[in-house]
DNA sequence: TAGATTGTTAATCGATTAACAATC
DNA sequence: TAGATTGTTAATCGATTAACAATC
C-alpha cells in the first residue's frame, strides 16, 4: 500500500504531541484533540495511522502510552541509532549539544573533519571525539554508525556522502545546500538557506496581496 | 492565481542553480538543464515560472543573468533584510557565522538572550551584539529588523514569537520544535528533530520492503 | 525554413477531506 | 441503548506532468 510522502513527518509530529500529552498527565487522546494541537484535520490523522494498523478504540480514542510505542515502532526509534557528524563546525557542535536527540534514540558518537587542528580534539558538552576524515570508513564500521550527518561545505558534500554510503551508512541527514543524488541510502535535507528564501518569498507575496486589496478599496 | 505551496522552495532552488551555472561561465540555460541538475521535470520548472511571468525565449531558453534577477525579485532578495536571532546558543552562533546568508541579502545584526552572562557580549566571527530580551521590542524597531529567528527552547518559543510580531517583524524562522499558530506573520519551520525521525522512518520502511522481497525470492 | 524550447492547456496523478458504517 | 469516536470508502481538492501550439 502506497503511503503518501508527507506522512513520515506527520508521524513524527504525532509522536511529539503524544509525548507532551503524556507529560501533562493525560492517558487517552482523540484524533480531534491531536488535530487541534497540530492544526490538522482529525480525518487526516486517522487516515495517516490507518496505513499502518488500528491503534485506537472506537468510541474511546487512542491510549497514549500505547500510541506512543506504536509511533516509536513506525519511526524506528525503538532502538538506538549511532550517528556521526562529518564537519566539526558550528552546526555540528550545535547538534552535538542538543540533548533532546539523545533522549530520542540518536547517539552522536563521532565527528570527522579534515582540519588537523580539530582532529583528536573533543567537541561539545558530551566530549565527542573528532577523527580524521581519512579514518571515516574504518570508524563508521567499527563504531556501528548507521546515520551520517553532512555538515561540510557543499563542495565536499557529494564526496562525503559517497564515503558514508560506501562504509554502510543507511541514512544521511544533509545540511549542505546541494541536492545529493545517491543510491542505496535514505537522504533527508535540512536546507536553511532555502528556508530563508521561502520565508522572504512568502512575505513578498503577502505584501503584494495587501497592496492590491488597498487599491481595491480605493476604487 | 493560486500558486502551489511547494513552489516557494523550488524557486529558491532554481535561484541557487542559476547562480552556480553563472559561476561556471554559462550564459543561457533551459528547463531541461535545470531539471537535470535538480532532479525535476522540465515541465514543472516551466510551469512554476509561468505563475509569475515569461522569463525565457522560445527556441533559446533562459538568459541566466536575467533569470537570476527575476528570481531574486520573486524571492524578495533584491533588498537587504535585517535579521535578529533570539537565543544566543549553538544554533544561533552557527547561523551568525554562516557567511552565505550575508551574501544573499540577509544581515544578522542582533542577538537577544535571557542569560545575563551573555548579554553585552559579541558573538561569532562578525561580532554581533547580544542584547537583553527585555530590549527586544525597542531594538527591533530601532534597528529596522524585519525577520526574527527563534532559537530558544520550545517552552519559550511562543512568547518570543509574540514579542517579535508585536515589534513588527514580518517573518519568523523557527528552529524550536513547536507549531506556532500566530497571525500577521509568515512562519517557516526548520525542525531538525522531525527530520531525524522522518529519516529513520524511511530507513525502517525500506528495510521492511527489502525483507519482503527476500521472502518472495524464497517462494 | 528547420530545429529548439518556451508558455499553456488538459490529463493524470497523488493527497486530503467528508461522510458514514462499524463498534466500543 | 445512546453517545462517541474510530477505521475506511468515496469524493474532492491540489499538484504534477504530458502534450502541443506558439515562436524564437
Amino acid at each position: 500500500m502506497k503511503v503518501p510522502n508527507p506522512v513520515s513527518k506527520r508521524l513524527a509530529l504525532y509522536h511529539r504531541c503524544v509525548v507532551s500529552l503524556l507529560s501533562e498527565g493525560k492517558e487517552v487522546t482523540s484524533s480531534q484533540e491531536l488535530g487541534e494541537r497540530l492544526a490538522l484535520k482529525p480525518s487526516q490523522i486517522r487516515k495517516d495511522l490507518s496505513y499502518f494498523g488500528e491503534f485506537g478504540k472506537r468510541g474511546t480514542g487512542y491510549e497514549l502510552k500505547e500510541l506512543k510505542l506504536s509511533l516509536e515502532n513506525l519511526l524506528s526509534i525503538n532502538k538506538t541509532w549511532n550517528v556521526c557528524i562529518v564537519g566539526a563546525g558550528n552546526i555540528g557542535t550545535a547538534l552535538a549539544n542538543h540533548t533532546e536527540f539523545f533522549k530520542e534514540g540518536y547517539r552522536i558518537i563521532a565527528f570527522f573533519d579534515r582540519n588537523p587542528s580539530k582532529i583528536g580534539k573533543k567537541i561539545g558538552t558530551r566530549s565527542i571525539s573528532v577523527y580524521s576524515i581519512e579514518e571515516l570508513k574504518e570508524k563508521v564500521r567499527d563504531l556501528n554508525i548507521e546515520i551520517g550527518v553532512i555538515a561540510v561545505p557543499s563542495s565536499e558534500a557529494r564526496n562525503v556522502a559517497e564515503m558514508l554510503v560506501e562504509s554502510g551508512v543507511k541514512g544521511i541527514l544533509n545540511f549542505a545546500p546541494v541536492k545529493l543524488k545517491i543510491e542505496n541510502v535514505e537522504i533527508e535535507d535540512v536546507d536553511i538557506a532555502i528556508s530563508f528564501k521561502a520565508l522572504t518569498f512568502k512575505i513578498g507575496v503577502k505584501e503584494i496581496e495587501r497592496k492590491r486589496s488597498v487599491n481595491k478599496q480605493d476604487c
